[in-house]
DNA sequence: GTTCTAGAAC
DNA sequence: GTTCTAGAAC
């Protein structure tokens, strides 16, 4: 504050402004924030405050971003003050920060809902006017859709808060923060449920050391006013890490006092930018003194030419200092070519603590090789050698012997290696680049046609490698397949397991096993074997039933979505992990994406029967042989929770191929039941029970289908009471209480299955 | 089947 | 302004 405007031409080129964007629910204390920062700070802030710069009304998305943008011109930091709290209201104001090259950092105040909810019911004359007993309600709904801020968003760095001891030590660190001084990019701070998925799979992998989920910015462990960056050194990995295991202790100990789930049960916590990414430091710029500017431009372009090839991978280009000009050059033209940042973008750290110290995590990172693939020398090679192992160096001797500039190779890195362990790599990939050093080997003498060449050959290899490794993770497994995808490649452990086998072994094959019973390895083989589904036809099904039902059949076309079931169903084996109950006849797996608190599905495993469509006289005993296991695991699930109901019967129409029997609880209380479809496809005439069906095949020989469209975008009526509803909300809401009986229909036939005596008023 | 998102509905 | 749906893309 003491500070005068410092205009352009004063303002020394070194000190950047920075722009916080501060993130928290109303009543978490982002204003004080900024107050107590700009009250004790040598540099130059201003607050923007979306409550206060309508001057009387309220104010916009848009002033704000003008407002904060003429002062980061003026070389003034600032503090976006509004709540931030989804990635949507963010990301404008990142791409600013982008636009203008300078660092963007997000300040969580991730306090107790409680607290920011007393705070602003209490307080009077706020300036969002946002006060007294409406607060409760709107702090309520906001932080139900809060959206935790992450490295690629786009941020520099960001600083986790969550009780009110980590808020002050981060008013201490930005206050601190003189005009010339930056702070370390990374995360800091962050307890999250990333942290717990780490520390399952760790547990799964029976390591010992677990991972940090960031280092903790807690008192001590941060000088803000130093000028290095706390990551900054490649050799001293033994004295950090020790001296910050002792947080790591603690934080294993509070992390594994709580609930860790098994590996399934994270599915759906998997965030979308969990994908598989390669970290890279800029090739031949250092020690082989190639051109900045020139390779700025080879690194964007073949980035360009990956990313258009590769939509779920994302790179990252790498460098220890802030100060690194190949950074920001690059970042320069991430910003002009408006390059999607979440696919690529720059960060600043230590390459073999990418995950430990900034809690980014990457699957593959780069190694700025010699050509005798030595450790030593200095800088990166050093580095990864020493941080990986002595397992890295024979893995690698293995592979391959020298590199010849403007090659790559790619090694995958042995699971008791720290590097894997602890930052959760799972291939090295060694490059060499052209050398523009006399002091070294292949020096080009500065023929630039030739290194550019070489330069463009060394990132197009580099990428390749990389692209082998996502390509040869196996492929897509029930239902949506990207998104489990992206999760065998985000896990060490299931890369230790299927991409990893891709190298080291070709006789996977021979390996099939056809006890089904065994269940003892499914958890890796389950998950990991499970997600190698292969479209191509078996040729192993019945081949005679099957033409003679493709030419009975409409010849539906199934998407290539759709053929997960089928899959399953005629290669049971290579899915177990995935299964309750394999038999000769069927399985009965859980429906991945569930409606209901309890949603199996029992599949035929008859080759071309499709649909209900296909189903004639001689099924009859396949029906009933599903609907009878099917009854039996609603049994079992009754035996665990008796106020259930369930009903089983097949979609008129599936969006799956091969025959399956829903076995579906009544509550309907899944976060997966999302539309109008969802709904009617359970809840009209569209959804034939089973037991009607066996009626209908075994008096007409064939299934009555209501493929009606019309009944799929019916009114939402209550499935008990038969209101009628607005929307999926409010009819979920309904549903949620609505204690009227079965309508008579389902009560009858044995249509529902209940637990005796329950539901105490279902009596026929 | 899901995801994404424009724009309708409130 | 926000919530919710519905259609397209995959």
């Amino acid at each position: 504050m003491d500070m005068m405007d410092v205009d352009e031409t004063s303002a020394p080129r070194e000190g950047k402004p920075v722009l916080v964007i501060l993130v928290g629910a109303p009543g978490s204390g982002k204003s004080t924030f900024g107050e107590d920062v700009m009250r004790s700070s040598t540099r130059h802030w201003v607050r923007v405050c979306q409550d206060t710069i309508g001057n009387g009304k309220a104010g916009t998305k848009a002033q704000c971003l003008s407002s904060a943008t003429s002062a980061l011109k003026e070389g003034k930091s600032v503090f976006i003050d509004r709540c931030n709290l989804v990635r949507e209201q963010r990301s404008e104001f990142i791409q600013l920060g982008g636009g203008l090259q300078i660092d963007v950092h997000a300040v969580v105040l991730d306090l107790p809902a409680k607290l920011c909810i007393s705070r602003s019911v209490k307080r009077t004359g706020h300036e969002g006017n946002l006060q007294g007993g409406r607060a409760a309600a709107v702090v309520n709904r906001m932080l139900q859709h809060k959206e935790l801020p992450k490295l690629s968003e786009g941020f520099n760095r960001i600083t986790f808060c969550q009780n009110e001891n980590d808020v002050k030590n981060a008013i201490n660190t930005y206050s601190s923060l003189g005009p010339l001084d930056s702070l370390p990019h990374g995360c800091f701070g962050q307890k999250n449920t990333d942290s717990k998925i780490q520390v399952g799979i760790m547990k799964f992998l029976k390591k010992a050391e677990v991972p940090l989920a960031a280092a903790s910015t807690t008192s001590g462990t941060e000088d803000p006013t130093s000028q290095t960056p706390r990551n900054n050194s490649y050799f001293k990995n033994k004295e950090t890490l020790s001296s910050i295991s002792d947080n790591a202790n603690l934080e294993t100990k509070e992390v594994e006092g709580q609930e860790v789930g098994s590996a399934d049960s994270h599915a759906n916590q998997v965030c979308p930018d969990d994908i598989p990414t390669l970290a890279f430091p800029s090739i031949s710029t250092s020690d082989f003194q190639f051109n900045l500017e020139k390779a700025a431009d080879i690194i964007v372009e073949k980035v360009a030419e990956f990313s258009n090839k590769f939509r779920n991978a994302r790179l990252v280009l790498v460098d220890l200092s802030h100060k690194s000009k190949i950074l920001s050059l690059v970042k320069a033209r991430i910003a002009e070519k408006n390059m999607d940042t979440q696919k690529f973008f720059t960060h600043v750290g230590d390459i073999t603590h990418l995950y430990s110290r900034g809690g980014l995590r990457c699957n593959a990172i780069a190694n700025a090789a010699n050509w005798r693939l030595k450790p030593g020398g200095g800088g990166v090679n050093a580095a990864i050698f020493n941080a990986a192992g002595p397992e890295l160096e024979s893995a690698t001797k293995d592979k391959v012997k020298s590199l010849s500039p403007g090659n790559a190779a790619v090694v995958p890195l042995s699971s008791s290696s720290p590097l894997f362990t602890r930052e959760g790599v799972t291939h090295v990939i060694h490059v060499l680049g052209p050398n523009m050093n006399p002091q070294r080997p292949n020096y080009l003498n500065n023929d630039y046609n030739k290194g550019c060449k070489i330069l463009e050959d060394a990132y197009t290899s580099l990428f390749d490698g990389f692209a082998s490794i996502v390509r040869n993770q196996p492929g897509i497994p029930v239902g949506k397949s990207e998104k489990v995808e992206r999760k065998s490649l985000e896990l060490p452990v299931q890369s230790d397991c299927s991409a990893r086998k891709y190298f080291t072994s070709t006789e996977q094959k021979s390996k099939r096993s056809d006890d089904h019973g065994s269940e003892k390895s499914k958890k890796c083989k389950g998950t990991l074997d499970g997600l190698g589904l292969a479209f191509t036809d078996s040729k192993d099904e019945k081949v005679d039933s099957e033409q003679r039902r493709t030419e009975r059949s409409r010849s539906k076309a199934w998407g290539s979505w759709a053929q997960a079931l089928h899959q399953i169903a005629m290669h049971p084996e290579k899915h177990k992990g995935d299964l309750l109950e394999i038999s000769d006849d069927v399985v009965v797996l859980n429906d991945i994406y569930p409606k209901a608190q309890k949603h199996v599905l029992v599949l035929a495993r008859t080759g071309g029967l499709d649909c209900l469509a296909d189903v004639q006289k001689e099924q009859l005993q396949l029906l009933k042989k599903m609907h009878d296991v099917g009854v039996k695991w609603a049994e079992k699930f009754l035996t665990e929770n008796a106020s259930l109901v369930f009903r089983l019967g097949y979609h008129s129409v599936p969006s799956m191929r091969q025959l399956h029997l829903h076995v579906i609880s009544q509550d309907f209380e899944s976060t997966q039941l999302k539309n109008k479809k969802h709904w009617n496809s359970f809840n009209t005439a569209f959804f034939r029970d089973s037991v009607d069906v066996m009626d209908e095949v075994s008096s007409d020989g064939k299934a009555t289908l209501k493929d009606d469209d019309k009944l799929l975008s019916m009114e939402l009526r209550c499935h008990r009471c038969r209101s009628a509803h607005p929307n999926i909300p409010r009819l979920k809401s309904h549903i949620s209480s609505c204690q009227s009986p079965f309508p008579a229909y389902l009560l009858q036939n044995g249509r529902l299955v209940h637990a005796p005596g329950e539901p105490r008023n279902s009596v026929q």
